[in-house]
DNA sequence: ACGCACATGTAATCAGTTACATGATTCT
DNA sequence: AGAATCATGTAACTGATTACATGTGCGT
């Protein structure tokens, strides 16, 4: 039950509530997101898969086509979403890092869930500690800094304030929908207007 | 010799060349960096100042105050400044993280050094590649995405852009410092206006 | 007296990679 | 014919975390 851990396993569980994969294809799909996920080995995704079939939150159905080679297609159980829906809404520790932040965004699909908004605020809260540390650290360092370190200091100012510009507009984004639905206009809209 | 493997060690190493240090103080510095390097624990602090130890890249005064606690004081040595220069020269395999990126940028201290513009550049390229796989993907989940997925794209592609952003700025300075000190004008102004 | 910061270490465990092992299909 | 892609898995290893183990000095 510790949430950094285990993670991959449950973000592999969020791309199988969206379709039914095999192994292969989840890697394939994880490449597609480069470095916003990492591209975990084969040798991390076949066990990570039992260990989901040995808990009953995935089944397997094996294709075996004749002139194509053997493929198991994995899809999520009932027991399955309960699981990976308690995994989303669990509050994330502040030590965990960018990766497991963007494995849970993915597999939440409902923009009025408030897991969603209460995710997107923890992510602020702890990249706005973080900034802080910065500033403190480059306060203390002051002219004594290398180049390095100070090219490093001014790398993570820069990118935690576009992650924070990003965050507080996805936010205002995400509240002005769920409004917007609560006034109980057009709730579909809502939906369309927070894809973009 | 594996490039991707051992950064820590590097890494702390690299901190050792800017001044000798207990691990605890190693610990409190990577603290402060926050996420830009993650704050490893003791358990695998100590294992790699005793490896360095015995490769002789470092030694130890061990102080034993009356009065106060064990300390031992590391310090880098001859031998640790070659291969902490040799580690930095190296290039970088793409699927280097931005956490290796960061712990190689901090000891370059040096703003004329090709391996500082060499590791910004290929940053940059690495960048880029992700960015343009991000791209493609959202390209072909086209509307199929769900909300989260689209918001992790979104993401991807800010937290990019300003990445780059960054990169060009910095690239931008360098060179134009570089220039500068190769005309040999004023080579200690070049250092002073890089940092900042 | 109690807890916190300082300070160092080891052992069990875990998550993940790399290398190994196999085999069909499709493209050049 | 050979290479690349599709497709699945296991075993050895590695890097790191967590928990354990120990002890001092300082503030309340």
């Amino acid at each position: 039950m510790a949430a950094g851990s285990e993670s991959f396993r449950y973000f592999i569980l969020g791309l199988l509530a969206q379709q039914a994969m095999s192994g292969y294809d989840i890697k394939q799909v994880m490449r597609g997101l480069g470095s916003l996920v990492g591209s975990p080995s084969f040798g991390a995704i076949y066990p990570a898969l039992h260990a989901l079939l040995q808990e009953d939150l995935v089944t397997v159905e094996i294709l075996s086509r004749p002139d194509k080679p053997l493929r198991k297609t994995y899809s999520i159980t009932g027991a399955g979403r309960r699981a990976l829906g308690a995994w989303v809404a669990q509050p994330v520790p502040s030590s965990d890092s960018l990766k497991t932040f963007v494995m849970r965004l993915i597999p939440m699909a409902d923009p009025a869930c408030p897991a969603l908004i209460a995710h997107l605020q923890q992510r602020r809260e702890a990249v706005v500690a973080h900034r802080s540390a910065l500033e403190r650290t480059a306060a203390e360092l002051d002219g004594r800094a290398s180049l390095g370190q100070h090219m490093a200091m001014e790398y993570g100012l820069a990118t935690t304030s576009a992650e924070l510009d990003w965050l507080d507009a996805a936010l205002a984004r995400l509240q002005a929908d769920t409004v917007a639905s609560e006034q109980e206009l057009r709730p579909e809209e809502a939906l369309q207007g927070s894809r973009m």
